[in-house]
DNA sequence: TAAAATTACTACATCGTTTGCGTAAATAGT
DNA sequence: ACTATTTACGCAAACGATGTAGTAATTTTA
């Protein structure tokens, strides 16, 4: 029932508390004979070492934690799991909290993680994350961040991120090629980097292909998905509709998808539609949906990886470094126009 | 930089670190003036309590584990948003751990979990997991299981479930109402007890309709995609296919309609389907899927609940108790009789 | 008014590990 | 053979917070 401690393996073998220890650590001041001995007894016993004993003592907790807004979405969560399955690797633990796109329970959980609970913390902030105080009094404590997707530029650390400008010409060429002549964005907020860098890249190829650039094409959408419906329906209801729509998040083709049914609009005849998502499903919806895919798996995994180098040297400070993984993009029938 | 301690507090205030612990932790013991210059003092530098440190001298934790077998799942995610909103709320944190279906892995990891990291753990067991002895050894070092949707019944605990059973009577019940002569279940592996009641359902219905009950008509599937793939596609293409097919989870009606795609066959005109989801875009699919969907959030909100009620008393021992939310039926496209 | 009780604090042991230092015994070096 | 060095272990002090058991000083009670 108890679980069994340095002390008990001690008496039971009739050496020290300290040799026990060392011995389980493989030290070099333990005898073979001696090691053998404690490691038999200590698996037939079935100890394992207290975390908190022993992070308090070496001041390292073997746990990292993920801070996302929202777990229930097919980006963040297949991040996570490239997130955990390093995180196994390297025998850590992963604590996961969510923001809900709410700027001040980021804030709460980033005070509730200053007290070295956790080594290292991954994250992508909030859509309103503008101030950004908290991250650097955060970082200050000695607590490494590593951005991945929605990063913080001010913040000097390690991000990863995709080549959402590059990604956000091509959708936005794609859809002119597919002879769209007025494209709406639908922008999540207008704070965060990725939205900024999605916005600039359709706005480029706009400009580049001379087509005129009317600020109330881009739609700021928010966290609320009835507001975002009504946003959208608006958007589509006037006499001057879009011909396509660009979504800069998977959940705003589903809110135009939505909308379009309620409207009796055609997808992709009346309005076409691509979108940055990781919806597995995308090719089976009707009409199956266009996508810039983003690589989320590798995004976890590749931050985590970043964030246990640096761990693994004990080091806390992290210098700038981008790091750029590609998105595919995957045309199906939404954004196609059809011959 | 570094974070304050109790011993720096108190030799600022000019207390004993005894002084200081207590009157942070409003004891009757310290008088009300110091306390207000002690509580003053901790927030201007910051104080918060090392989490090893009191984690070790009270031997708890503040925080739970979730075990599931994966996360990039609509069910999952949705469980685990709930279980981390409860969590919060009782200021505890949130491990999470996934074990891909891997029997082996869920034992490692149970395994990690018994030295009091946790002060209880959520989980959902692997499609494998039958033999449970690793999960009542688990039990007996003192650490509360509660179980939701996937459940030991072998393990005398909490266990938060679906009507499954109904479940799958209603989902039968309406394939058959809509001409389905012959109906074949998809099932995830057969040890875990809601494919058993999921599939009693779906047989018991068959009898009662006094439809013939063939034992190859329930397909048994497994974590393997590409053979998931095969194996439908094998149900599909020989001349005796079915005319309707009940998946147990999403992703094998997923699946069938990848298959039905490739085998250019028509939902539902071919064959109907409904299966088990979470999708939010089951309606926008082509055809749009018929659903038995599950309140995944209010499953992880209630076991969460359940746990905390019994953490709250420091109750190690959680009795039998079965808790059964329901399930909703949404007929859709997929498995409707054309008229 | 002496004894009892209360108030407001401090000292100290404790939780389980880790680790620097000390020290006998064994081995090596000259 | 006598001093270095190495080997193999034990002692004890941390890590930071908590809580029991004190202890003066003050207040209450009989």
């Amino acid at each position: 029932m108890a679980a069994v401690n340095l002390k008990q393996l001690a008496k039971i073998l009739n050496l020290s508390i300290s040799t026990v220890s060392k011995a389980l650590r493989d030290s070099h001041e333990i005898g073979d004979a001696t090691k053998e001995r404690v490691l038999a007894k200590a698996k037939e016993m079935d100890y394992t070492p207290n975390p908190f004993a022993s992070g308090l003592r070496r001041n390292k907790s073997k746990t990292i934690a993920v801070v996302v807004p929202e777990v229930a979405n097919n980006y963040f969560s297949l991040a996570i799991n490239g997130i955990e399955r390093i995180a196994q690797e390297n025998d850590y633990h992963v604590l996961i909290y969510l923001t809900h796109e709410d700027i001040e329970k980021e804030k709460g959980i980033m005070k509730h993680l200053e007290n070295k609970r956790v080594d290292g913390v991954l994250m992508s902030v909030t859509m309103n994350t503008s101030n950004q105080t908290h991250l650097s009094d955060f970082q200050q404590k000695g607590i490494p961040i590593v951005f991945f997707d929605r990063i913080c530029h001010e913040i000097e650390t390690a991000k990863i991120t995709t080549d959402d400008y590059i990604s956000g010409i091509n959708a936005t060429k794609h859809l002119i090629e597919n002879n769209c002549k007025d494209i709406a964005f639908l922008s999540l907020g207008d704070e965060i980097s990725i939205m900024q860098k999605r916005k600039s890249g359709y706005l480029e190829e706009l400009h580049k292909n001379n087509m005129e650039v009317k600020p109330e094409r881009v739609i700021k959408c928010g966290n609320d998905d009835e507001h975002n419906y009504a946003l959208v329906k608006k958007l589509l209801t006037g006499k001057n509709k879009p011909d396509g729509i660009f979504a800069s998040v998977e959940k705003l083709a589903i809110t135009t998808y939505q909308v379009c049914r309620e409207l009796n609009m055609n997808i992709p005849n009346d309005v076409k539609i691509i979108c940055f998502s990781n919806l597995e499903t995308a090719s089976l919806l009707s009409p199956s949906l266009s996508t810039i895919t983003q690589p989320a798996y590798n995004i976890g995994k590749t931050a985590a990886e970043v964030m246990f180098k640096y761990l693994d040297k004990n080091k806390t400070y992290i210098p700038n470094e981008n790091i750029v993984l590609q998105s595919t993009l995957h045309i199906r029938e939404s954004s196609q126009q059809i011959v």
